[in-house]
DNA sequence: CAGGCATATATCCACGAGGGAATATAGGCA
DNA sequence: TGCCTATATTCCCTCGTGGATATATGCCTG
């Protein structure tokens, strides 16, 4: 988990993930609009690799980096254990969710399943 | 926000976090369960608290360090945006809960108001 | 194959941050 | 007042990391 944070407690790393929530992006494209250089890109992007942030799908002589959600969604389930400190709501979802789930276990089978991991 | 990743990107500090989910502790408190010299908490608390991540409370010669929610809560409002790339059951969960308030707000005026605040 | 473009890596430098130890501050109590 | 305890701060050292530059790799095209 911290490695996570680690990656993002860079500026130009955290500029390159909220820049890749939007579209997928080249190399050159992300040093141009955070005008970074090319090789500083390059180690950002091989850091935020290499903590599983962003993947790499070769496209030629390009590489087409986007985000991944996987890691991410760690952080979110990271931040589940403190939700309760500033929100009740959640606790209120909890419920409501097991509800709904109920009501549709019995009436409404197709629509898809909300499950629960823990 | 990047101030936040900083102060979480380093494994003591977020011991330190983790540990006072749970209760408000003393320095000397922490210094001992992460077996930490007292100096090095200290700083580490500075930061913590530098990043508002924790506060402190005066007790006589001790001081009660207790996490403080606000800055989670917007780890957590960032988060939002990076959400619907792995479930779409948030967008349920409002339109849910939009409801259950309508609702609320109309029959059952005695249960505390929740407030989204923007 | 040659040359050009996109990307990655290596090397050097400078700076900031964490650990250790000593010291400072401050409250509690005899 | 003087001592003890809790906490904060300072100084020094070391190491990791980001930036800059140069170079390597690899693909595409003529």
């Amino acid at each position: 988990m911290f490695e996570l944070f680690m990656a993002l407690a860079e500026p130009n790393r955290l500029q390159i993930v909220e820049l890749l929530v939007n579209e997928p992006c080249t190399v050159l494209d992300i040093a141009d609009r955070l005008s970074l250089r090319q090789t500083q890109t390059s180690k950002h992007l091989r850091v935020l690799r290499e903590a599983g942030l962003v993947s790499v799908e070769v496209a030629g002589q390009h590489r087409r980096y986007s985000l991944e959600p996987k890691r991410l969604k760690e952080l979110d389930n990271w931040l589940v254990k403190y939700r309760r400190l500033w929100d009740d709501r959640f606790e209120q979802f909890d419920r409501v969710i097991a509800d709904i789930n109920h009501q549709e276990n019995q009436n409404d089978s197709k629509s898809k399943q909300r499950k629960r991991e823990k």
